[in-house]
Formats: structure tokens, C-alpha cells, sequence
DNA sequence: TTTCAAATGTTAAGAGATTGACAATCTTAA
DNA sequence: TTAAGATTGTCAATCTCTTAACATTTGAAA
């Protein structure tokens, strides 16, 4: 239900950013919060605030401000983190157990219900409460289990491979850390891609180029 | 020797692809490349990639294109990755561990020379050529090597209490994947944040409120 | 119950980024 | 050596995002 049809990626991106710092105050019990102490604790302006919120719904209040847990479950439900979308994990090297654990909590939207390899090494150990596959048996698992999501924590050659495979068996969304390009391919996938390199690259022209650069988020592009 | 002063951060979150791109090229032995061709390989237009080089100088040659190789090793320079600046890393979890390895190839402009944790049971184990090193020889460390990055692979509280410390020994370049964010206590630090709950929830966003939705890299806010 | 103060919701202006069009320049072939 | 073809470099227009200002609404106090 938002108020306009398209909200734009950059006020999606800071959604995010607001949930998880609302969620902080509620835990601390915080009940009322203004658009001004958000915007000075985020490092906003208010106004930016305000209209984000105000592309999904007038949830504050005039004269008074927000009340946050009302605010916080409102976001939660906008991003849909309640739906708990299926998901297997591609790779369970270093990367793909940060992110496995990472997923375990089931705070972001999406539920881990099969870790998959093809190192022997790897096979059969445990990752919390999953024990990793092998990438032999994927097709008869996601004819079984109809995973919605898949993560992929692989190097970019396998990525390709798998990422069409996927593909394949069905799975149109995907968490992308590989330098494979599946939406290029699939034009009907949503692919979120996390390139770790181009970051530490970026930062390091920033650092190089520094006369006094100011921060900048990798949502909020300054 | 930039062509003009601000160059804005949209422009520079695509180098690192450009980069990546060009340099897979260059290992192919590909030795002439046209605007048309990267914007389709990259799915951006030819404009945009014109107007991004010629932020930084005439690179291309008019009616024949831009030379593999050359235009590589001069965005390659721009972003200053030949610099190796010595970093250290804390936190040697599964993330700690995946980011090391990542850095290890030194292709990033990074040269990593010390992990940091505060687990027995992670002292003294190895990440590639390093051993892992107690947190309470920071100081000590920092005082002898100079680093002159850090990358904060731990959680948030611990990131809280790393930050400051790290600060007052002097290092105002980060690599950060906690929630603290040490830009707003420090103002004239670097801060490049990668927050991958973040990442996540977007991309719960984006399969919830699915009806077309096209892709956009973290990069490319469209 | 009424009024004042305060903070949101909203609109419009300003700043920034992207796209398209064209002029300038280079390569190549005759 | 010259001219044609091709592609970059650049400028201007469009589009998008952000910021500021103001109208609107609500809550609290008198």
C-alpha cells in the first residue's frame, strides 16, 4: 500500500538504515522520537526524513512527532521482513559461513533452509543447525523444497554456472557476491549485488584523492 | 590529475566495474574497446561512461575507441591501487577470515599485515601468511608499523570500542562492516561501510514489492 | 473549550546526475 | 596526401533527488 507508485532506490536504500536505528530505540524503550533527532543521529536532514516516510504513509503525527515501535513495525512491514522468504546458500567457504550465520537470525526477511558445496572438505560439516550439501543433490532439493532465494558465495566461475542453474530450477532472486552478472543474462531476476572489491576500491581512491573527503555511505551517494 | 575538481561519488562507485571489466579484457588479450561496447557489457550508455572517463582526462582516441590496456592502468591509477596502504583487520570470525583472503591478493590497493581478535581460541591460528594476533598488542603494533587502514570485521559494541581506540593511534582510514558508525564521532575520518543486513533487507524490498522490478547494484542507484 | 506552540505533511525551488545531440578529432583507405 | 567514416569529447537539456520553506494538523496548557 504505498501513497505513490514509484519510490525511487535511493529512499529504499535508507529504509534500512532507519529500521535498524529505530529498532535500537525501541529496545531501549524509547517512545517518541522526531524527525530532527533522527535526521542528527543519522547524519540526515529532516526534511529527507519526512519524505521518505511520507512516500508509504503519513505515519507520524503533527505537533507530537513519531511514536517509534509503531513507526519501526511499520518500516518492517514495508520492507517485508516478516515474510521469512525460503533461501539456500551458495558456498560454504569463509564468506558463505559469515553469511549463513548472518541469515540465521531470520531478522532481514529471508529463512536458511539449505547450505550447498561441492568441496568434499566441506560437505557434511555444520553451519548452526544445517549441515552442508552437496551441490550434486541441488535440482532434487529445490524441486522439493522450492527455495525463493539463493545466495551466492562462490567464486565468479561457479557463479555463472550455478547462477544459471538456479535459474533453471526456478529461483529468481538472488544475493550476489560473485562478479557474475545474472540479471544481465535473466532479465526477469532481482539480483542484489554485494562487490566487496569495488568497496575496498572505492575507499582506496578516497583515501588517494583525499584533500577532506566526508563520509559517504554506500546508500547514501553524496 | 583530475580534469576537474568534484568529481561526485556516482562517478566513482563505477570505476571499481569499469576497472574490473577492463581488466578481465586485458587478460583476454582484447585490445581495443568502443563506449558502446562497455555500456552494453555493463548495461549503462555510452553517454554516461564518456562523460565518467572524461571526468579524468581524455583517455579514448576519436574515431577508433579506447585502448584496452591503457585505459585500464590510468582508471587502475585514478583509483590509486598500486598505493598498497598497510591495513590491519580485527576480527578474525568467518567474515574476518573471508575479508583477509580478499585483501591478500594486494589487487585492491591494500597490503594486509595484521589480524587482530580477542578469542584463545583464534590467537595464533593462521590466515594465509598471518597469524592471528591478541587485541592487546594493538597499541604496541600500531606504534611500530604505522598501518594506515583498518577493516572492523567484528560486531557492533566491540566496532564501538575498536573505533575510538584505533583513532586515538592514529588511523582515520576504515573498512567498516559493524553498525557503529565512527564517521559521526570523527569527522575527519574515511569511512567506507558495507552493511550487509542492509544489502538484505533491500533485497526483501525489492522481491516484496515485486511487480517488474529491474536490477540495480549497490552502486547504481537508479 | 480555546488558544498557542510544535512538529509533521507537502509543495516548490535548487542542486545534482543522466541522457542525447553535435562538434571536434582521429584513423584508415584510396 | 587527402577525404570519408567513425568515435570520442563536450555541451545543453532533461530528469531525478535533495533541501528549504510553509501550510496543516495535532497535543497540551490555560
Amino acid at each position: 500500500m504505498p501513497k505513490r507508485e514509484n519510490i525511487s532506490m535511493s529512499v529504499i536504500r535508507r529504509l534500512p538504515r532507519y529500521y535498524r536505528f529505530l529498532y535500537h530505540l525501541k529496545e531501549k524503550g524509547v517512545v517518541r522520537i522526531l524527525s530532527t533527532e533522527l535526521s542528527q543521529k543519522l547524519g540526515l536532514t529532516a526534511s529527507q526524513i519526512r519524505q521518505d516516510l511520507n512516500c508509504f504513509g503519513g505515519f507520524g503525527q503533527q505537533g507530537y512527532g513519531y511514536i517509534v515501535s509503531q513507526l519501526c513495525d511499520e518500516i518492517g512491514r514495508i520492507l517485508g521482513l516478516s515474510n521469512g522468504y525460503k533461501t539456500i546458500l551458495l558456498g560454504a567457504g569463509n564468506l558463505g559461513r559469515a553469511m549463513a550465520n548472518h541469515m540465521a537470525f531470520g531478522a532481514d526477511g529471508f529463512q536458511l533452509i539449505g547450505v550447498f558445496d561441492n568441496s568434499p572438505e566441506k560437505i557434511g560439516t555444520k553451519i548452526g543447525d544445517l549441515t552442508v550439501l552437496d551441490t550434486a543433490g541441488l535440482e532434487t532439493f529445490c524441486k522439493e523444497q522450492s527455495p525463493f532465494m539463493a545466495a551466492l558465495c562462490v567464486p565468479r566461475t561457479a557463479a555463472e554456472r550455478l547462477g544459471n542453474l538456479l535459474y533453471s530450477y526456478g529461483i529468481r532472486n538472488f544475493w550476489n557476491f560473485s562478479h557474475y552478472d545474472i540479471s544481465l543474462q535473466h532479465p526477469d531476476t532481482i539480483v542484489e549485488n554485494v562487490h566487496l572489491n569495488d568497496s575496498l576500491m572505492t575507499l582506496c581512491y578516497r583515501i588517494s584523492n583525499n584533500p577532506n573527503q566526508k563520509r559517504t555511505d554506500v546508500t547514501s551517494v553524496k
